[in-house]
RNA sequence: GGGAGUUUAGCUCAGCUGGUUCAGAGCAUCUGCCUUACAAGCAGAGGGUCGGCGGUUCGAACCCGUCAACUCCCACCA
């Protein structure tokens, strides 16, 4: 830690120490007591994931606030784990048995679950090696996985209450079927987006309900009275699926079909016509095939005009025995043949390009296929009525409020109920036992299920339990993945488990929860719901909602494209502090943010910037030692000291109030300028010794104590390297990780101003410089023309080295020869050895002038205004006039300068 | 079809309750500096009709209406 500075900052060399130092010291890992707690989960990424940039960010922000917490006063713990997300990982495990030549089909679930465990072992700490290398400081101790023994028998003992209670149900419904991972999946879990396809114009022969000529199936008797109706179909392979026509009652040209059987192509099958409002005759032809079997809309009005259901697709997606034709064909496959069919004999009219919304997969990418089938569902009506009013009353606090509200109250007063069986082995299994009959029970174990059965069929559960009176199979289903992770909050301190336990008291509800946009639905939503149900209360206070992080095309990072950065990568590249800086600087709350790793430059450059300030300082410390007879701190550097102290002041209690609405982007940039600007470009060099000249040792302790107190400030946000300049700025036995942040006193307006000017004034002084070719080396004589010479003494000095010159006199008159500039009310002669150019600052004190007088006159304008001065604020009003007076002062004094220049 | 969001400098974005000379930051550009912490830097500069139009107001980047472009979410029109 003592080694010699380098050059510059090389996170390399110290972040991979400190984290470990953080970690032995047990910083992260906490335990109830007197404190306060600050709970935050991780949202869990999957299990065999890695990192991308919409993590990063989010890991990040979580980091940034506990980290705060945890300096301010309160018990943080930041809860790791990660989520064994079900299909996601079930299709990576299949792929990479697929690639060793091992199919699925040929395991026992037991030999595959031994190979996704081993998968999950070996990629598994992948995610929690980022999390490290990122700096995040989570409690390891309590990392948690949604299949840990605990978790696992968690979400089992809620589906079994939730059964009980009568909310979880078993029925076949139409649902989404995913034909690649072989699985139902819930109304969330399909995308839906915009491709194009075609709409097929085929026609359906049409027999008269009187004279309805019986079909035998394979040919069809041409009676004078058949006639044809033209159907618009985007999937004509579900032809023969169709048990029905249907058409609007209203629609003219279809009336006389009142009583008619259809014949429905290839499949030779005669359907009746059926009429229905649903249907809508100023689209396509105005006439319907009806699918109970394939489409949700057919299956209703199937259900209302009882129709019977063909399946003909089986659960890979290929067509089954029930289509009679192209069996076991893929239904793409089918769907070209069946076009092809139908051209073949004349049945197919025109085709027209369409655009339409199709229903993909988002796991697998697979069209998804509406199908029914029987599932598992959760009664949603009781849960989302509460989880709805919980942050419609306020009792959680949504940010950015205004965009996600409604959001969320749409879904939750439009949802349906939740399919949470999934056809996979990967994940909790459903504790649902069937007999031979099919009939099950449900319960926790095996056991309590042959028990529940016994009483259920009558039969007394004997001593000796002997199973043979009755065989029980457990459901080979799993369950959805957020029916695990919804216990989150809870069940990481084992709220389910083991009720009521000191852990789950302390923590819970937690503080905030940090998470996507996109998981609205799927987590956060039902969480609120798991939370009311199992815990009777929130489970968390605040929900930060952070943006997409997309590239700088503005395209959704995704492996497709390959335009995540590689997090790993990345930090190797920049530092994790840069690699913070860079994400967080530009994404407020729920705005997307396109990434760019120019951000990250800053953040390094940033690093540099104080890294270099360290060396300053650390050079002065080497003169203190020699200053010994320089007692008493002069004037000029008590005020630069003075300043900075109140300007710190100020920006801290900013800073605070930022924190509280979750404006992290802009508390880091109001950071970052109060280091880079006020302490680096100002406030180092006003008190900056002379060359090989002492430092005095109250300015070296104050500045040491400025210096601390700004990587502290910073600390949440950059950790690593704030850190470092702690302890490289004095011996310490304490680590800034956890220093508690003091009270911050409000700071004095009155120096904050007079700073302000004496800003202003060495910046109007260079300026002038530079336009008049003054080289930087070159010293200048000043000479000052003010009505408050008094307030010059504190700073002069500062001013006299700031724009090198080499001695100020105050004079009562213009001094000719010089280059004139005005600031405020003061004038300013710089005297230069070379040749001034006249001209040229004549024309600068014109454009000052120009502007002077129309400002004076915008102001003029508004304070003759009489409704302006009755109407606004006396403090405005008071305002204006001031600066009225003001401007009329300075072009007062600008036209001196002006008329001294002639 | 319904809803939400975005539109401010060449690029990426800030701008909280309408009111200070409020139009800002970083990057990029230009000028001058290898000044004894920092060229990954320093001192400066240029650059914007705050998407268009209309309204409210003493006063609008900010509020209202409308139009346009882009993005996202939701929805069962084949």
């Amino acid at each position: 830690m003592n080694s010699a500075i380098t050059k510059n900052f090389e996170p390399q060399l110290v972040e991979e120490t400190w984290y470990q130092h953080w970690l032995e010291k047990g910083y992260f890992s906490s335990q109830p007591d007197e404190r306060p707690a600050f709970t935050v989960v991780i949202p869990p990424p999957n299990v065999t994931g890695v990192l991308h940039m919409g993590h990063t960010l989010n890991e990040t922000v979580q980091d940034v606030l506990v980290r705060r917490a945890r300096m301010s006063g309160f018990n943080a713990c930041w809860v790791p784990g990660s989520d064994h997300a079900s299909i996601a990982t079930e299709a990576k495990v299949v792929q990479m048995l697929k690639e060793k030549g091992i199919d699925k089909n040929n395991l026992s679930r037991e030999d595959f679950l031994k190979h996704a465990f081993e998968w999950k072992e070996k990629y598994g700490g992948i995610i929690y090696h980022q999390i490290k290398k990122l700096g995040c400081s989570v409690d390891w101790n309590r990392t948690t996985f949604t299949m840990d023994e605990h978790y696992y028998k968690a979400v089992i003992k809620v589906f079994v209450d939730l059964y009980k209670k009568g909310m979880i149900y078993r029925g076949a419904r139409m649902i989404n079927w995913d034909p690649a991972a072989k699985t139902a999946l819930s109304d969330e879990e399909v995308e839906h987006r915009e491709v194009a396809g075609k709409l097929y114009y085929v026609k359906y022969k049409v027999v008269s309900g009187e004279l309805s000529v019986v079909s035998d199936g394979h040919s069809t008797h041409h009676s004078p009275f058949t006639t044809h109706i033209i159907i618009a179909t985007q999937r004509p392979e579900t032809i023969m699926g169709d048990t029905a026509v249907c058409v609007n009652p209203n629609d003219e040209r279809y009336k006389h079909l009142k009583g008619a059987k259809i014949i429905v192509p290839l499949v030779k099958r005669e359907v009746p016509v059926i009429f229905d409002d649903y249907v809508d005759p100023a689209f396509g032809t105005g006439a319907l095939k009806v699918t109970p079997a394939h489409d949700i809309n057919d299956y209703n009005l199937g259900l209302k005009h009882n129709l019977p259901i063909i399946d003909t697709l089986n659960e890979d997606g290929t067509l089954s025995d029930a289509a009679e034709v192209f069996v076991g064909l893929d239904r793409f496959e089918a769907r070209k043949k069946t076009v092809q069919k139908l051209r073949e004999e004349g049945l197919l009219v025109k085709e027209e390009e369409y655009t339409t919304r199709l229903g993909f997969s988002q796991r697998s990418n697979a069209v998804v296929e509406p199908r029914i089938s029987t599932q598992w569902f959760v009664k949603m009506n009781a849960l989302a009525g509460k989880a709805l009013s919980a942050v419609t009353n306020g009792e959680i606090k949504i940010h950015p409020e205004e965009r996600f509200l409604a959001t969320y109250k749409y879904w939750l007063e439009h949802v349906k109920d939740w399919c949470i069986s999934r056809q996979l082995w990967w994940g909790q299994r459903i504790p649902a036992w069937y007999d031979e009959d099919g009939k099950f029970v449900v319960a926790e174990t095996e056991e309590e299920a042959h028990r529940e059965w016994s009483v259920v069929n009558g039969e007394s559960a004997t001593h000796n339990s002997q199973r043979s009176t009755h065989q029980l199979k457990q459901d080979e289903d799993v369950l959805d993945t957020w029916f695990s992770s919804w216990l989150w909050p809870i069940e990481v301190f084992n709220g389910v488990s083991q009720p009521n336990n000191a852990e789950i008291n302390y923590y819970y509800p937690t503080s905030v929860l940090v998470t996507g946009q996109d998981i609205i639905f799927f987590w956060v939503a039902r969480m609120i719901m798991a939370g009311q149900e199992y815990m009777k209360e929130k489970p968390f206070s605040d929900v930060y909602f952070t943006g997409m992080v997309r590239d700088k095309q503005g395209r959704k990072m995704s492996k497709q494209l390959n335009n995540s950065p590689d997090l790993l990568k990345l930090i190797d590249d920049y530092g994790a502090d840069a690699v913070r800086f860079g994400i967080l600087i530009a994404s407020p709350a729920g705005n997307d943010l396109l990434f760019d790793e120019t951000n990250c430059d800053q953040g390094k450059f940033f690093n540099n910037k104080l890294w270099n300030a360290l060396k300053l300082v650390k050079m002065w410390e080497e003169k203190v030692e020699s200053s010994k007879l320089k007692v008493q701190s002069e004037a000029t550097e008590s005020f630069a000291v003075q300043w900075f102290e109140n300007r710190l002041n100020q920006v801290q209690n900013e800073v605070e109030e930022m924190y509280k609405q979750f404006r992290l982007s802009e508390a880091l940039k109001t950071i970052y300028s109060l280091i880079w600007d006020d302490f680096c470009s100002w406030y180092l060099e006003w008190v900056k010794p002379g060359y090989d000249q002492p430092i005095d040792a109250a300015v070296y302790n104050k500045t040491v104590e400025f210096f601390t107190r700004l990587v502290q400030m910073l600390h949440p946000f950059m950790p690593f390297v704030t850190e470092e300049i702690y302890h490289r700025l004095k011996e310490r036995n304490d680590d800034l990780c956890v220093k508690q942040f003091e009270q911050t006193p409000a700071p004095s307006e009155e120096i904050l101003q007079q700073g302000q000017w004496l800003k202003q004034t060495i910046s109007t002084i260079r300026e002038a410089r530079v336009k008049n070719n003054i080289k930087p080396k070159d010293v200048i004589q000043l000479h000052v023309q003010t009505n408050k010479q008094e307030a010059f003494s504190s700073i002069q000095s500062i001013l006299q080295k700031q724009v090198n010159a080499g001695r100020i006199v105050f004079v009562d008159d213009a001094v000719s020869n010089t280059v004139t500039v005005v600031v405020g009310t003061d004038k300013f002669y710089i005297e230069a050895e070379q040749q001034l150019d006249n001209a040229a600052q004549k024309e600068q004190l014109q454009k000052d002038l120009k502007y002077q007088k129309e400002f004076l006159a915008s102001v003029e304008k508004k304070l003759s205004n009489e409704r302006f001065v009755q109407n606004a604020k006396h403090d405005v009003v008071d305002l204006e006039r001031k600066k009225k007076a003001d401007a009329e002062e300075k072009i007062k004094t600008i036209e001196e300068s002006l008329k001294s220049l002639a």
